[in-house]
RNA sequence: GGCGGCGUAGCUCAGGUGGUCAGAGCACACGGCUCAUAAUCGUGUUGUCGAGGGUUCGAGUCCCUCCGCCGCUACCA
């Protein structure tokens, strides 16, 4: 038995939960259930970003001091994934006691490894935002956001010596080629490092919402650096070694396309900085992009949706959960931009849930219940569905292992298909009741069981009825990967339960 | 400007090291079946593999040029 690590960014509470933040989250979590199938203890992280002007400046606005505001608008973010059925095992809020103590201890170390010193952060800056623009991101030379002259300023600022880890990152990064996956990304990650590694500035002395700086009390950390520790906070860096060797550095943290650079460059300096060793494995995601043509009717009055205006729950309260899961999971393969379209979820939902699996489980309980006396039969060993079955079980072990769920779903749904075809091979309601029609029955229902496990990890309680339904006591997904995938243990004798249909069909309008 | 990627059937895309590599799914057409959510099964059509040139006995697959699209090129979610 081995160890799974697994986390999602934390999501910044100014945000509203979104469907990009869902699209991460709901793959995090198939892949944590997968790790649990196959016995894995298991931790799988996420939480919320609670620190920062942003979430100072919004708490003022709505009257409220900065720790009532992000208690209600993290919870936002569990009630998305509550909604979205997500099996998290620990939910961090940055502005918990845990975080401040490893935030501290952590970058400690780095300052007492000679790798934070002071200097002045010069740049131009606009009074109005109270913040720091680049040359290039000024309107005319103006403030972009208020129009407004900008000021050289200079604030006194600790800085983290990224620079002296440009060639110990290349180093890891030639060692270490899957430390970033797709290839295409760490390739991104590395040009960045080549093109030489600036220090940066870590604190702040302007605010006062964030996490304190223990050597000195006028500054907080800045956001970013107090963020990405979460990631040891939630093992107990600092507070509760064992558990941190336990756990570190097997991670693997899955992240989006836009914060490669702290994720593939700040991160694995900091931890070399503070004397452990770098995350093990960040999987960068690719972006959803927003297509089709009713979601631009019915949500942008003029022009274009973003993905960040669609609320998950806007989408599972119209789809169902699982839909909406399998959906996410199966459309776009990690690591590559995706379209999300209604178009492209009423496709998915007619084609591959209501057509192909719920069909599939209606025609087989009716068949058993007017062939088999409405119960079980045994499959046989022989059965050419089996080695259907297990060529599907092991594409998708090896997809899941590999960060690929449309590949293990892929290769799921070969096997309904080769479960319909099997009934239509066989035609068993044109027999009459025995031994024939049991044994195609059989194995019908034996491969419904093993399809029943590997769909799990996407559609845990989809999965949870239909193994009711075919007459399985238990929580399918409590049950071992290897074992409850083996082909041939269906007992005879079993009521098995019609229902209703899992997935009614949805009528699309011409 | 520099570095990197992409352009393959109507759509979404697979195609390490050149020789069944011209493919899959969806869509479409025809046929079968009627257990099932008008679902399902079988068969089939579509492509000068972005353009041009080169290397080779042979190139989506390597080289050059061009056209088009995209990403990264540093801090404040």
């Amino acid at each position: 038995m081995s160890r799974f690590y697994i986390t999602t960014p934390i999501y910044y509470v100014n945000d509203a939960p979104h469907v990009g933040h869902a699209y991460c989250t709901v793959n995090a979590d198939a892949m944590a259930r997968w790790h649990r199938q196959v016995g894995d203890e298991t931790l799988f992280l996420t939480g919320t970003d609670e620190h920062g002007q942003k979430v100072a400046e919004a708490a003022e606005r709505n009257g409220v001091s900065p720790q009532a505001w992000t208690d209600q608008t993290s919870a936002r973010f569990r009630a998305s994934w509550d909604d979205l059925n997500i099996s998290y095992d620990d939910f961090i809020r940055t502005t918990e006691p845990r975080h401040y103590e490893t935030v501290q201890k952590f970058l400690t170390a780095i300052y007492d490894n000679g790798y934070i010193y002071k200097d002045y952060y010069r740049g131009l800056y606009c009074v109005s935002c109270e913040d720091y623009f680049t040359e290039e991101a000024l309107t005319d030379g103006n403030c972009p956001v208020h129009g407004r002259p900008v000021v050289e300023m200079e604030e006194e600022n600790w800085f983290f010596r990224l620079s002296a880890f440009q060639d110990r990152l290349l180093e890891w990064y030639g060692e270490n080629p899957k430390a970033t996956t797709p290839d295409t990304k760490r390739n991104e990650a590395v040009a960045f490092i080549k093109g030489g590694l600036r220090d940066i500035s870590i604190t702040r002395s302007s605010l006062s919402w964030g996490v304190p700086v223990p050597w000195d009390e006028k500054h907080v950390f800045y956001v970013w650096y107090d963020a990405l520790v979460n990631y040891l906070t939630a093992i107990g860096y600092g507070r509760d070694e064992a558990m941190t060797a336990k756990w570190w550095p097997n991670v693997h943290h899955l992240i989006g396309k836009e914060i490669i650079r702290f994720h593939c460059v700040w991160w694995p300096a900091m931890c070399m900085a503070a004397g452990i060793e770098p995350p093990s494995h960040v999987q960068v995601h690719g972006w959803l992009l927003v297509g089709g043509q009713k979601l631009s009717k019915t949500m942008a009055g003029e022009g274009s949706v973003k993905l960040t205006d669609i609320a998950p729950q806007s989408l599972t309260s119209e789809f169902g959960v699982d839909p909406i899961r399998y959906y996410l999971l199966r459309d776009t393969p990690l690591g590559t931009d995706g379209d999300f379209s209604i178009e492209g979820i009423t496709a998915r939902y007619n084609t591959d849930l209501a057509n192909n699996l719920g069909n599939l489980v209606a025609r087989v309980a009716t068949v058993v219940g007017s062939k088999c006396g409405g119960l079980s039969t045994a499959p046989a060993s022989d059965s050419p569905l089996a080695a259907e079955a297990a060529s599907a079980v092991e594409v998708a072990r090896s997809a899941w292992q590999n960060f690929a769920p449309h590949t293990a779903l892929e290769a799921t749904w070969r096997l309904i298909g080769a479960t319909n075809a099997h009934l239509e091979q066989n035609a068993p309601w044109k027999m009459e009741p025995g031994s024939d029609v049991d044994a195609v029955m059989g194995d019908a229902l034996e491969a419904l069981r093993i399809i029943t496990a590997l769909i799990v990890p996407a559609m845990p309680a989809t999965a949870q009825e239909i193994w009711r339904r075919i007459g399985q006591s238990g929580e399918v997904a409590t049950l071992n990967f290897d074992e409850v995938t083996r082909w041939g243990q269906l007992a005879a004798g079993i009521p098995i339960t019609k229902g209703e249909p899992l997935f009614p069909r949805i009528r699309t309008e011409a």
